[in-house]
DNA sequence: TGAATTCTCGCAATCGATTGCATTTGGATT
DNA sequence: AATCCAAATGCAATCGATTGCGAGAATTCA
C-alpha cells in the first residue's frame, strides 16, 4: 500500500532526470525555474504522493514558520479569545500556531519553554502562570534573540513587547461603580500579588475607595488563586467578619460566581444585600442568575496585536523600535449582580 | 551578549577534544560512555549554555515525540477536558502535545492535517469538524502509517481506533427522562447529520419516542450547527408550529441555553411549560437559572484513553490488535430544566 | 554570424544530531 | 611480556531540503 519510505525531492529528481535543487525550487514556485518544468515537477510530485518534509526544510533554513503560545489555561474564554486573535493574524501571514497550556504550573511552563526553544519556534507569545516568580525560562528567549511578546500576565523585568489591559483603571471603575450603587463596605477578592495584573486591580480598588473617603480595611482583602473553592472559602471568611461586606469586587468571574452561589445558600441576596462585580466577562457571567457585572477585556484584539508585533519582529529580524507596552481599554459591563438603582436618582 | 549561533554538540566536542558522537551519547545519558566523561560533558554543555536542537535530532531520528491534536474548538469544556486527559498521558510518556483548532472549518482542518504530516508528528488524535464530509486529509495518516485515533466525532470509514460515548443510549435516556417528566410533544434540536454522533442522538430520541408509543413528528425535528443563534432560530420555529413542543431535547448545552433564554423572553417557563435537556455538561449548565439537565461525557478519561491507545501504537510501531472502538458511558444529570415531578409519584 | 546577455538548471556544501561499525585504551589473564 | 577481552571512544555516513555559485543552453543584439 504505502511505500516504505516517503518520497523525497530526490525521488522526484531521479524520476525526471533532473537535479534535486531544481525540484526544490520548482516546488517553492521559484520563478528561476521555467514554468514548464515547474508544472511538470509539481504534477509529478502530486502523482508520486510527495509531501514536503518540514523538518528537513526547517533544519536547513533554521525557520519553522511556527509561533508558540503559552497560556495558563485554554479553557478560559479570555485566553481562547486571545488565541483566536493570534491564529487569525498568524495564518494570514503563513505561520502555524503551537498552543500549550501551563495549567498555572511553573514546572510545566518551564518545560514548555524549553520545548519551544528546542523546537525552534520562530517566536513566542506568553501569558505567565500564577505560580511564576522566576523568569529565567522566558529570559532565555530574549537572550537568544527569539522574539517574545507578553500579554495580560506579563513579566515586567523581561525586555519584550507587552500587551495588557488597563487593570488599574478597570478595577477603579468597578469599585467606583459599587460605591455608586450604594456599597459602603466593599471587599476585594484578588489573585496572587506576584502578578502585576492583580497588583493593579488591588491598586485600582484601593484608590477608588480612598477617593470616596473610605478607608482600606485589611480584613476586606483576600488574595488567593481565584478558583471556585477559593472563592467559596474567601466569601465564607468575609461573611464571618464582624463587619460584613455589602459589596465585593472579585478579580475574576469564577470567584464572583462562587460567591453568588454561596451567598444564595446562606440566604443572602445579590444584588439586594450584597453587590458583586467580577472580571473577564466569561460567557457564563451573562447567563447566570443574577447575571454578573464584569470587566470585558478585548481578548481577540489583544491576540491580534500580540501576533502582529511578534511577526513584525520575526520578519525584520531586529527590533527596530523600542519595546512597546500596549494598554488596551477594558469596559465595565453592568448587569444584575451590581445594579440596585440608577445613579441618576 | 548572546553568541551569533547557538552552541552545538560539535562546539562541546571541540572544547573537550573529543568526538561529537561521544557528546551526543553522553547527553542522552547513554551508559556506553563512562560516567566520568558523561558528567564532564554535561557540565561543559551547561556552562556553554548548550540547548539541544530538536529539529536536527528529529530530522535524523524521524521522530518528534510530539502528538498532534485536532479539535473543533478548544474553548468547549468537553474538548478542553479531553485535551487535559491527553496531555496527562502524553507528558507521562515523554511526548509533547501540539493542539490545533479547526473552528469547525473544513479548509482549516485540512491545513492542520497537512501541517501535522509535514511536521512529522508521531501520531494524531482527531475530532472532526461539523463541515467535514471528505476524509482524504485524515486518510493520509492511515495510508502513511501515522498512528491515528479518533474521539467523539469520528470518521467511520477510516480504519483507526475510535473513542466515543454512547450517544445513542444517552439520547435515549434523555428522551425517556423527558417522557417520564410528562413530555408528550417532544422536539429535538440536533446537529448536522453527517456526524455520526448526531445521527445516534437522533436515533436514540426516535427510539425512545417510539417505545413510549409516540410517533415521530418531522416538524419537531430541526438540525443545524448548534450555535446560540441557531438555537434561537430553532426554538422560534418550533414555537410557531401548530403543535408546540412541551419538551425539547437539545444536542448541546449552548442550544439548550439559547432555547431557555428565548422562551423566557416570550413568557414561557422552563420547566413548568417546557422541559429542556441539553448535552455535554458545559460548566454554565450547572449555574444558569434554571440549571440545565444534560449528559455528562467523560472527557478527561476519553483523552487519557485516546492517548494511551495512540502511544501504544506509536511505540509498538505496528497495530498488534484490531482497531478498537471504545464506547465510554455517559451520564444523565437531572437538573431544574427538566425536573417537574418525581417519577415515583 | 559572433558576442553578449539572459534563462535554466546542476553541483555540492550545508544544517546538527544520531548511530553502525571500527578502533583504541585499559586492564586482566596466562 | 604477550595475548585477549571488554569497555570507551572515534569515524564517517546519514537524514531531506535549501542555496550560493558556476556552467551550459537559448536568446538577443550588433
Amino acid at each position: 500500500m504505502a511505500k516504505q519510505t516517503e518520497p523525497t525531492i530526490h525521488d522526484i529528481a531521479k524520476k525526471l532526470n533532473i537535479a534535486a535543487s531544481t525540484v526544490s525550487r520548482a516546488l517553492n514556485n521559484n520563478s528561476i525555474v521555467s514554468e514548464s518544468t515547474r508544472n511538470l515537477i509539481k504534477q509529478t510530485a502530486q502523482e508520486m504522493g510527495y509531501l514536503p518534509n518540514a523538518i528537513a526544510a526547517n533544519f536547513r533554513t533554521k525557520r519553522t514558520n511556527t509561533i508558540g503560545v503559552i497560556v495558563p489555561l485554554i479553557n478560559r474564554h479570555f485566553f481562547s479569545s486571545v488565541i483566536s486573535g493570534i491564529e487569525e493574524i498568524a495564518y494570514k501571514n503563513g505561520f502555524a500556531v503551537a498552543i500549550s497550556q501551563s495549567n498555572d504550573n511553573f514546572e510545566k511552563e518551564e518545560k514548555i519553554a524549553r520545548t519551544f526553544f528546542s523546537t525552534r519556534v520562530d517566536g513566542v507569545i506568553v501569558s505567565i502562570g500564577m505560580q511564576t516568580t522566576n523568569f529565567e525560562h522566558l529570559r532565555l528567549f530574549s537572550k537568544r534573540k527569539v522574539p517574545l511578546v507578553f500579554f495580560d500576565r506579563v513579566a515586567e523585568e523581561i525586555p519584550a513587547h507587552k500587551i495588557v489591559v488597563d487593570d488599574y483603571r478597570s478595577a477603579y471603575r468597578a469599585t467606583e461603580h459599587l460605591i455608586e450603587q450604594g456599597g459602603k463596605h466593599i471587599a476585594h477578592i484578588g489573585g496572587p500579588l506576584n502578578l502585576k495584573i492583580y497588583q493593579d486591580r488591588l491598586q485600582g480598588y484601593k484608590e477608588a475607595m480612598q477617593k470616596a473617603g473610605f478607608g482600606i480595611d485589611e480584613s476586606m482583602l483576600i488574595h488567593n488563586s481565584l478558583t471556585r473553592t477559593d472563592g467559596t472559602n474567601a466569601v465564607k471568611k468575609l461573611m464571618s467578619n464582624k463587619q460584613k461586606p455589602d459589596a465585593i469586587f472579585c478579580a475574576n468571574d469564577t470567584t464572583a460566581l462562587s460567591v453568588i452561589i454561596y451567598l444564595r445558600t446562606i440566604g443572602i441576596k445579590v444584588p439586594e444585600d450584597v453587590l458583586i462585580v467580577g472580571f473577564s466577562n466569561e460567557p457564563f457571567s451573562e447567563v447566570v442568575t443574577p447575571s454578573i457585572s464584569t470587566i470585558k477585556q478585548p481578548g481577540f484584539e489583544m491576540g491580534q496585536k500580540a501576533a502582529e508585533l511578534l511577526i513584525t519582529e520575526i520578519k525584520t529580524k531586529t527590533t527596530i523600535y523600542p519595546y512597546q507596552r500596549i494598554v488596551m481599554p477594558a469596559e465595565l459591563i453592568i448587569r444584575e449582580s451590581s445594579f440596585r438603582r440608577s445613579k441618576h436618582k
